[in-house]
DNA sequence: CCAGTTATGATAATGATTATCATTATTGAG
DNA sequence: CTCAATAATGATAATCATTATCATAACTGG
């Protein structure tokens, strides 16, 4: 059963999430709350996956196959190049004002969603001709 | 410097691939190609990476934190229930149609995006009281 | 035909995430 | 308020997809 009230360890992690300007993994997360109090790494994966599936929390993975979360008030995406694999913020969500109640099978509720676009960033592409 | 050619496991894996209706994985690709030819698994995850830096596959990435692979050509969308984890497919790209060369900055290379959504499935959604 | 370079396979190593399990905190009935 | 039942937590072992390593095979240009 999904639960409604977060536990206190949700609600250390949900808070200290919510001031990082970006999108961190659970275990640097778990270094930043450890600061404050005692947790287990174990436990920030808990709490960040129940705040998941409360729509609070939202993830993506890293070409280097790391999950980072980050506040669902703070919708970020990016452009990640393939080569280096660095990120780069875009400064809107290009799906922001479409309307999707349509696309969304009224059977479906949406938390949040994940947009990223993969290519080459300029020095790459130059490095690699063109 | 990126290659220009497939080497011939880049082109047998391309091939594979381009005949699954569905996102597969390394290792299940794997399992396929082996079957016509002698094939190493690193190789497979060495074309792969290799496809995708020539915009020619694709990839996203499992709940369960699986890398999934497609052709670019079948540009797959999908909303995934963050409870049961199953994944529903969407019959088109919200994104189609519209125009981002303004956001992606002229200097970045597009091959490919990865767009999807997560909440909770009717059955999931009902059983967790609303 | 040979030297140098790139691709490949088999397998060991890595590392993020998850499972396990004993312990602690919480909650509700009485 | 007190105890039993249930849920949460922490420490750590286990998992498993992916990557690194390294010896061998294929290829390329001269």
């Amino acid at each position: 059963m999904t639960q409604v009230h977060c536990t206190p360890a949700q609600t250390a992690v949900l808070q200290v999430l919510r001031r990082q300007p970006e999108p961190i993994s659970a275990q640097a997360l778990y270094t930043l709350v450890k600061q404050n109090q005692r947790i287990g790494l174990a436990t920030v994966y808990r709490a960040l996956d129940a705040l998941k599936r409360m729509g609070k929390v939202q993830h993506r993975v890293t070409l280097a196959g790391e999950t980072l979360y980050n506040a669902v008030e703070q919708d970020h995406h990016y452009m990640t190049c393939l080569h280096c694999g660095k990120s780069f913020p875009l400064d809107t969500c290009p799906l922001k004002g479409l309307e999707f109640s349509l696309q969304h099978s009224s059977s479906f509720t949406v938390y949040y969603h994940t947009l990223e676009f993969f290519g080459l960033c300029e020095p790459c592409a130059v490095q690699n001709g063109r």
